[in-house]
DNA sequence: GCGACAG
DNA sequence: ATCTTGTCGC
């Protein structure tokens, strides 16, 4: 059930084929641009599934009023199984194409899942901004690979000695953040820093508005 | 070889 | 991610 390199219980012939395209689009990351006190609008993005079905959501958000601005989605069938660190063989496609209907512009895409805090410094995050070039950030609930440096509220996560993440611990939850693309990590956390490091809202209800149109199909 | 493993 | 009962707290 969660080996990896198995898909139907044979090993998948796709993993080499999908590293060296991660590899490929990795080398397209840029390291900084977007800065935390320019971003007015964000486009939060999520999916959830049913059988071979992804029911991807996109909440257009503004910060200075804290309202949903638009919203967007779409049913699409699932090709790739979840591998551990292949997450975006499976998200990637249903997500670029909701994301191709988007026509207003936003300053910040929001990923529910990791970026450059991945094995291969290409994490869902990383692959859709390069691939949207947009400026995105990763924020995951749950750590994938690194060490977490314990701290009282913003923790420092590494891989192999580079400093790729933080995680934020709160009252409520803790999560993890980490560069897409387009941005730097210091302006990430102080975007987050902008907004009490609380988990974005628009995320939450970006998954809440997932399985809402999961249940009505 | 063994365990860990985003959503 | 999804499945799934009871339980704790405001």
């Amino acid at each position: 059930m969660k080996s990896i390199d198995v898909v139907e219980g044979r090993p998948s012939p796709l993993i080499p084929f999908a590293r060296q395209l991660q590899l490929r689009l990795r080398d397209l990351f840029v390291d900084s641009g977007a800065e935390a006190r320019n971003i007015r609008v964000t486009l939060a993005v999520d999916a959830s599934y049913v059988d071979k079905y992804a029911f991807t959501c996109a909440l257009m958000y503004d910060i200075r009023s804290g309202q949903i601005i638009r919203k967007w989605k779409m049913k699409t069938e699932v090709y790739f199984p979840y591998i551990p660190g292949y997450l975006f063989m499976r998200e990637a496609p249903p997500i670029i194409k909701l994301l191709s209907r988007v026509d207003t512009d936003y300053d910040l895409l929001l990923i529910d899942a990791h970026g450059r805090l991945h094995p291969r410094r290409a994490g869902l995050a990383t692959v859709v901004g390069i691939l949207m070039k947009k400026p995105t950030i990763g924020i995951a609930k749950s750590l994938l690979v690194g060490s977490v440096e314990k701290r009282k509220g913003l923790s420092p996560v590494t891989l192999d000695g580079e400093l790729l993440g933080y995680r934020i611990d709160m009252n409520k939850m803790s999560y993890y953040v980490s560069q897409g693309n387009m941005i730097s990590l210091e302006e990430s956390l102080r975007f987050l820093k902008r907004r009490g490091y609380e988990y974005p809202e628009e995320l939450r209800l970006v998954d809440l508005e997932t399985k809402k149109f999961r249940s009505g199909s």
